[in-house]
Order: structure tokens, then C-alpha cells, then sequence
DNA sequence: GAGGCTCGTTAAAACAGTTTACCCATCCGT
DNA sequence: ACGGATGGGTAAACTGTTTTAACGAGCCTC
């Protein structure tokens, strides 16, 4: 009952001798302390049937008397798994502070902490990927596997991935012919409901700005697009198109060259909503009123999207759910119970106040734009 | 020079004997193959100056041609450090998607990877207080420390760090009388200069939507406003602030508020970016024009505010910066090289199109307000 | 030329868990 | 009463580094 060492505290020890306090308590003490060997202790932490319930009552009891933490670096050497998640992202400056991200990286946290999992980031600098960094990540067991978010098709170190059959899973983009799990939303379904939707207000006359065509989903919109105006006898290869490479910058522009060529466009649809944002600005500043001159349809429904003014009509991607699901794709993988597919997840329109119903009136205001 | 085991291809080995491939080699192997103790490749590894650069290249040889990478979780168990950072969030349901949490954390990623450390996102949700894992995560030796960005005074659970003296820096808030390290932005000096701006313009009657009182930062930003106000003669109490959350939505719910009860209001400074879209949602609603009737400033500089129409005027916050900042000094804290203390960061003005000279119309418009 | 100093290198002990092979005591059926 | 199965527990090996104390060799000094 005495331990080998007392500190000269002269407080009345209670029943249960008091731990030494300072140093950290390791597996081998709470073994010393329940009579038990550290396998015993080992197997009690991780629920094996093996061991008795009284025994496991006994060794649970000590281990909150002590608070003892097993070590999980310890843990991870020993055993197969770190249970750390790497999430991706392309070094487009300030990445994250893009709601899209966060939203998704954001559903990727909240999943691998359901599993037990931590998440860490990673931005995938050009000189990361020279130095095979992303492929270290796995050979110094840093992580069990890694999601890769933002990426488009020149990325190609995403299929050193499946080269190496290192767990990968891909978000919003597909490597057609690699073995590479991805999960996307259905872009091309909500590009149709979009079209639908501008056809019936009566809009004919309809421009797309797309996102960067080395982005499969982003090629998922466009071909919808021309499919339908082609239906109604548009060709969209005159001029309708513009790429606004996701940004609100560039959307900007996009708008203003799209306007200028066809001053009688009364509708666009928008690749993601920073490029709505500004295709509203742009055709705002060049003095067409929207709605009522030109209908605006964004991609993402992004929360902010319902705050401006007008507020944005957009197609909603459920993308805290997409990370979310993401994250359980690539645990199983990590355990080997799934193969490597490619998962769909629906999408819709949402109404607000930056459509309405064609007007006649085509090219109208038309003022100087500014700069 | 011939392998235990050769593997079956028929490949002719070049004079260097190919690696036997699948099994990951480890320190040992290393030290095998060039001849050397495990130590000495780990001081190799290290850089320590006690090997000789003869040694040390042929130590280097043999790993670059092996392509050993040192397991980070051995190096992590064995070491004092791991390396590892972590972030900690507070669980507004999707933070993340919001830049300013973003622009922190790609800050704080970027200047963490410089340091060679790795960062972990972590939500503090009320279970995961509940449970101590804010503590668990120093104890079972997963990070060496944390950032702790969102959070206010009601989250006392930040006081664990410094009571357990876990290296911790928190994020544009200040626990006063706590040791512990933090890093802010110079709210106060953003607002003189908003409100020097605003009356330079002519505005007489500004009001106010400030965060929740719960943040210094905040708070900064309230004893400013109400200093100045009271200096021109107009009492802030009557009703002019109005608690914004920092979310649009009880930004336009605010703007709604003070509206109504001040119609000769012609200027209002919101406590974030956020709650500024969404005052300029309800001031356009409620039949206002920005400026012309209403000039509205905001507080953060997200990129996003330069595309709004119009261009918000706002307060730039170094959030990138500060990130790095923050990230540095914690760095510095793990190895005991700094005192905690708190360090500003000074802000700017920036002009843009929200603001207009105030006009003698007040209350004008005033139509219907929309829900 | 022997004792004392460096200098570079090494063997072995941490670090803190998990897992595997084995052991012993019951229990069961015949 | 005896052989085999079974259940509960244990000792020891293993994970892959860093670090410390010791060690041998060369060089300097007296």
C-alpha cells in the first residue's frame, strides 16, 4: 500500500493513495495499480470480449481515478491506422476564406469526428507537389488517406493517388479511366432545372457563364446548356459563352463582354455564385436592373447569396453533406470495405428575387460601364 | 551486394541493388545498408553537427535511393513535439464557411507550414467541453498547442489553457487578467477612423449594429462609437446600437429596427462585413438607397464586399496576417521562447462605394418594408 | 611515451501503446 | 479419471524513432 515514493505533502491520504501527481501515468502504472498486465489494460480500452466484466470494472475504476489518456501517438505507431484525415485543397491564395470550401471542409470535420477521425490541412502548393509531399504524407504514416477538394484535370498528381493505391477520395471532379473514388453533385440536373426554368419565364436569349472547363462538373453545365439552346435554335457558339474561371472578378467581366456582344440577352446562368455575384455587379454598374433587364441564376447557394439585392436565385449543392459524405467514403476505403466509384448527390433550384419573367424591352439602359 | 531475397522479376538490377521494393524501409534498413549505427542516420537526419559531411553523404546516398522517409508518428512518440497544431472552432453551424474563419485559418496554415507544422481543425462543440477533450487533446499528446478563433468571454472553457499552462493563442478576443497569449486586430483605431470618415462627410445621425458584446473586439468597437457620438452632442443610448449577432441576418433585422425608430438616420457602421450585407439587404428593402440615403460601412474587408452593389466601404482587418501572427507566436510558446502578452495589429479604412456625402433628405423613402 | 582530451560513432534505453503466442485453470463429455 | 475444448489472462515481441552514456582512436602535452 505504500508506495516506494511519498511526496512530503503532509495532507491525510484518503482511502485511495493519491497519484503522484506531476508525471504523466502510462498503461504500465494503471496495470501496476489494478494488478493486472498492460495487455489486460490494452484490451479493456478497446472493448475486447476476452476480458471479464469484473476485471474491466477494476481497471476502468483506476483509470478515472488517475485520468489517465492513453497516448495517441503511441497508439498510431502501434497500431495500423492514425485515424488523421488530410484534406487537399489547391493554393488559390486564400482558398479557404471561399464559402464553398468551408462548407465542404466543414461537412468533412463534422463527419470524421462522428468516426473518431481528425482532420488536418493541407494546401498543395506547386512546390509541395515536386517534392512529392502528397505521397509523403503516406509514407511517414501521417495520414490513412486524403480528400482532395478544388482540384481540376491539370492537377494530375491526383493519380499518383490511384498509381501508388493510396486511399484518395476526389470531391467535384472525376479522373475518367483512374481508379479514383469521387463524389459529385449532380450539376448537369441542376443545370437542366435551371434551363427549364428560364425557358418558361420566357427568356430566349440566355448566356452562360461556365466555370474552367478543366473541371468535369463544370463541362457537366456547359453541355447541358448548349444541348438545350440548341434546342430552341441558339447556337450557343456564337458568342453566348464566357469563362469566368469561378471568380467574382472575372464573372464581372464575363458579363460585361457577354452584353456587349448580345446587348439583348435578358438571362445568364452562372457556373457558381462568386461568378454571379459579379455578373450582377458588372451588368448592375453597366445599367441593367436586375431582374428586370437580365435574369441572374447562380450555382452553389452559398448562405450570402440570399442577402443581396436582389437576392440570388441559385442552384442549391448540398455541399456540407457531399464533405460529409466524402469523409465516410474514404474511411471505408481506408478499411478496405468499399471499391472505388463515383457517387452522385441530387441538387434543385432555388427561387428568390434575381429571376423574373422576360420582358420585350431587350437592351435596354445600355449607360457607360464603368471601368 | 546480393540480396537475401530476390524477387522473381527478371529485370537486369543496375549496379546499385534495387530496393526489395514492397516492404517500407525503415531507420535500420538505412543503417544497414550504409554501414552505420541507427544513430548516426538519425543524427544525419537531424543535421548534427557531430557527424562528419563525409559520413553524412553516405548516409544521405543510400536514403535518397531508397526514398526512406522517417515515420513522423515514431519521430512525434520519441520526440518532445509533435508538431502538430490545432485549431480550435466554435460550432456556429457551418464557421467555416465563413471568411473570416477562413482567411484566419489559410493564414494560419500557410505560416504553420513554413514552421514545418501541420494543422488540425477541431470544433468545439458543448459535448466536447463537456468532456474535457480541449484538455485530452494536450494529454494524449495530439498537439502541442492550440488557436482558439470565435470564441467570447462565455466560453470559459479557454481558461483551462492557462490554467493547466497548455500553450494556447486566442484570436481577436482578450481574456483579461488570464495569462494567456492573444492577438488582435486594432478594432478601435478601425472605428475612430470610420467615424472620423462619416462625420468629415457630413453625417450627423449614425447609427450603429455591432457583434455580440461578449467579444472585446467587439466592445472596442462600441466605446469608440459611443465616445464620438457623445463628443458631437447625440446620445447613442436612444436607441441607436443594435446587436447584429454578426450575422446578416440580424444585420438586416437591425437596420429594420434602427430605421424605424430614427428615419433621419443617413449612416450606419456595422461591426463585420456580414451584418453590413445584410443592413444594405434591409436599408434597399425598407426603400432606401446606399449611399444616397443610407451610407453604410462595414468592419472585416472580405473579398467578397468589393463585388457587392455598391461596393462596401469598409475596415480592413490584416485577418491573413493575423492568422500567421498568431500561428508564430504559439510556435514560439511551445519552445518557450515567449512571455504570453497580447500583440495589435493595425487596420485601415477603405473607400468604396457604400459611403456618399449625407444628404439633408433624411427619412426619406420609407416605403412598404418587405418581410 | 603515457595520460588526458577531443571527436566521431555506437549500443542500448527510452517513448507508450498493441498484438501474438502461450499458459493455466476450469469444465465437459465419455 | 482422462483428453480435449474453452475462457481469461499474461509475458514478450513489436512499432520506428531520438537520445544518452560509453567507447575507441587519434592527437596533444609534458
Amino acid at each position: 500500500m505504500t508506495p516506494p515514493t511519498t511526496t512530503p505533502s503532509a495532507d491525510a491520504a484518503p482511502a485511495t493513495t493519491a497519484a503522484p501527481a506531476s508525471k504523466r501515468v502510462g498503461i504500465r502504472e494503471i496495470a501496476k495499480r489494478a494488478n493486472v498486465s498492460v495487455a489486460t489494460v490494452s484490451m479493456v480500452l478497446n472493448a475486447n470480449p476476452k476480458i471479464t466484466e469484473a476485471t474491466a470494472r477494476r481497471v476502468r475504476s483506476v483509470i478515472t481515478e488517475t485520468g489517465y489518456q492513453p497516448n495517441r501517438i503511441a497508439q498510431s505507431l502501434s497500431g495500423k491506422h492514425t485515424r488523421m484525415l488530410g484534406v487537399l485543397l489547391p493554393t488559390l491564395r486564400h482558398a479557404l476564406a471561399d464559402p464553398y470550401f468551408g462548407e465542404l471542409i466543414s461537412g468533412i470535420v463534422d463527419k470524421a469526428d462522428r468516426f473518431g477521425h481528425k482532420v488536418m490541412l493541407e494546401s498543395a502548393k506547386p512546390d509541395f507537389i515536386r517534392e512529392r509531399k502528397h505521397i509523403e504524407l503516406f509514407d511517414s504514416r501521417f495520414v490513412d488517406g486524403v480528400l482532395c477538394i478544388g482540384f481540376n484535370d491539370l492537377h494530375v498528381f491526383i493519380k499518383d493517388f490511384a498509381k501508388q493505391s493510396k486511399p484518395a477520395v476526389v470531391v467535384n471532379n472525376t479522373f475518367a479511366g483512374w481508379s479514383i473514388d469521387s463524389v459529385v453533385c449532380d450539376y448537369a440536373g441542376g443545370a437542366e432545372q435551371v434551363m427549364t426554368y428560364l425557358l418558361q419565364l420566357g427568356h430566349e436569349k440566355i448566356g452562360l457563364i461556365h466555370g474552367s472547363p478543366n473541371v468535369q462538373t463544370a463541362r457537366s453545365i456547359i453541355t447541358v446548356y448548349e444541348r438545350r439552346m440548341k434546342e430552341r435554335g441558339l447556337d450557343p457558339a456564337q458568342g453566348w459563352m464566357e469563362d469566368g474561371r469561378f471568380t467574382e472578378e472575372h464573372g464581372r467581366y464575363a458579363i460585361l463582354e457577354l452584353l456587349k456582344r448580345h446587348p439583348d440577352m435578358t438571362a445568364v446562368f452562372c457556373g457558381n455564385d462568386k461568378m454571379a455575384v459579379g455578373a450582377m455587379q458588372g451588368a448592375v454598374q453597366n445599367g441593367r436592373f436586375v431582374p428586370r433587364d437580365l435574369s441572374v441564376v447562380g450555382c452553389d447557394n452559398i448562405a450570402h447569396g440570399a442577402f443581396l439585392n436582389p437576392p440570388l436565385t441559385t442552384v442549391h449543392l448540398p455541399l456540407h453533406e457531399l464533405g460529409g459524405i466524402a469523409c465516410e467514403r474514404l474511411i471505408n476505403l481506408i478499411h478496405g470495405k468499399a471499391q472505388p466509384a463515383t457517387e452522385t448527390l441530387p441538387t434543385h433550384l432555388v427561387l428568390r428575387g434575381s429571376t423574373a419573367l422576360a420582358t420585350t424591352n431587350g437592351g435596354g439602359g445600355g449607360g457607360g460601364a464603368v471601368a
